[in-house]
RNA sequence: GUGAUUGUAGCUCAGUUGGUUAGAGCGCUCGACUGUGACUCGAGAGGCCGGGGGUUCAAGUCCCCUCAGUCACCCCA
């Protein structure tokens, strides 16, 4: 509070303890893409701004208004990384990937919006994905929903509902465009505000508003299911027999249509009702243009986006937590000498076995010592005073069953084997 | 970008209609216990009351500005 410096808004230092459930939920996040196949794809945090502004969609709100954007020393524009998937394929095609047939790929990292902070949003976020390239088949967008549901059920996350649609493709999604416009431009001037500015920019959105003003025009519009060519609807049809026979359980959401222009055909969303008034987890779909559009191959894909403070934060509200167990030893020495002696044995030790060895260097009672060890979550604990010392004794003790017994004061590699006796 | 709301100890919060040296619980340090921990008891350390300006004999308290947190709108992870 003294300080002067703080974090930039909207960012975060995740600290001890929360530093540690970080890295455990990014290890099972890697752990189930590895299961299906997905390999790891790191790009850089900043790109060209022209990159987003093409991949993402010049009139996405991401674009607009969110980019964290600077002009670099060369005079280039550059942007902060604010999703995943643009610089992704950017990456893919810049090294030919796609020359090898299909390609799945995970990512695990910080994305970057200029947005006013609110409960689940922040300015730097992170997220888990993958994208599934190469793919046309129903399975792909089956196989993409099964992982990320996967991940959420091996946390025991029990509330969260998979939400499905289609906002179909090339051939009917301006079909379905031209004929909202022909529905809602004739009550332009009673439509809220937003739904107004929505209009002409992506008339899907007013779908979802919120706005009583649009209620009433919002009822009587059309449905996209009335235009679906062919195609998409069969394509549709197979992602859900899809997913029954994965045993994925989803509901039908016309209202899920996506902020990103580069979706479509299959968009989905993960929500919690844990979350306020972000409650989506986990969004994607299906961008079978995106890589022509941004002069790859015609390649087709699927993909989504998982994030990660909005994961934990389902986590915490369901208390849902890896109970801890005691492991390690903290190693106690009693006065100078054996501080000493005890720190070589540490050092040893260190080299000997994985467990966590702790020691505290501070002329402390053992009272107080003990306390440490309980603060650290240490299995056991290792005595050193000036008595052991002159007999070349050592006490270890076990702090959960409160036994204790002598050890000859040998080499690191003979304590660690009697500790292992206890395990 | 707009709106609401909150800033007091490391953390969670009290603090009367403005009235002397600003409090509690938890945590921390030390002790009760000459060397044995989740309990108990005692003592101690730790505050420019977010920052700046104003009103007043007097401001943690009232007014203005500013910064920050939180939540919501827009939109999204």
């Amino acid at each position: 509070m003294a300080s002067t410096v703080h974090a930039p808004r909207g960012t975060q230092d995740i600290l001890p303890p929360d530093s540690a459930r970080w890295s455990a939920l990014e290890a099972r996040a890697r752990e189930v893409a590895g299961r299906f196949g997905y390999e790891e794809i790191r790009t850089p945090m900043f790109e060209a701004t022209e990159l987003f502004v093409r991949g993402v969609g010049e009139t996405t709100d991401i674009v607009e208004k969110e980019m964290y954007t600077f002009t670099d020393k060369g005079d280039r524009s550059m942007t902060l990384r604010p999703e995943w998937t643009a610089p992704v394929v950017r990456a893919a095609l810049e090294h030919k990937l796609f020359a090898q047939g299909a390609r799945r790929f995970f990512y695990i990292g910080p994305i970057f919006r200029y947005e006013r902070p609110q409960k689940g949003r922040y300015r730097q976020a992170h997220q888990f994905g993958v994208e599934c390239f190469g793919y046309e088949q129903p399975q792909a967008d089956a196989e993409v929903i099964s992982l990320a549901w996967d991940l959420v059920r091996s946390h025991g996350i029990t509330d969260a509902v998979l939400h499905l649609n289609t906002i179909g493709d090339a051939a009917c999604r301006p079909l379905y465009r031209d004929a909202l416009l022909a529905h809602f431009r004739p009550h332009l001037a009673s439509l809220s505000e937003d739904s107004q500015r929505r209009l002409e920019r992506n008339p899907m959105r007013i779908l979802d508003s919120k706005d009583a003003a649009d209620a009433a025009y919002i009822a009587t519009a059309p449905t996209l299911s009335s235009v679906l060519c062919q195609p998409c609807r069969d394509h549709f049809e197979a992602v859900q027999n899809a997913l029954r026979s994965a045993n994925i359980p989803f509901v039908l959401n016309e209202k899920v249509v996506r902020g990103l222009d580069y979706y479509t055909r299959t968009v989905f969303e993960i929500t919690s009702s844990v979350l306020g008034a972000q409650s989506t987890v986990c969004g994607g779909g299906r961008y079978d243009e995106l890589v022509s559009s941004l002069g790859g191959p015609a390649t087709p894909a699927v993909g989504f986006g998982l994030g990660l403070e909005r994961f934990l934060m389902i986590l915490d509200a369901l208390g849902i937590h890896s109970e801890t167990t005691r492991s390690g030893v903290q190693a106690i020495a009693l006065g100078a000498d054996a501080r000493e002696r005890l720190f070589t044995l540490v050092a040893q030790m260190r080299q000997e076995t994985s467990m966590p060895v702790f020691m505290d260097f501070g002329d402390r009672k053992i009272l107080a010592h003990l306390k440490i060890a309980d603060r650290n979550a240490a299995r056991y604990a290792l005595i050193l005073g000036s008595e052991e010392l002159a007999k070349n004794e050592i006490v270890l003790r076990d702090l959960q069953t409160r036994s204790e017994r002598r050890l000859p004061l040998g080499s690191g590699k003979e304590v660690c084997a009697a500790v292992g006796e206890l395990e």
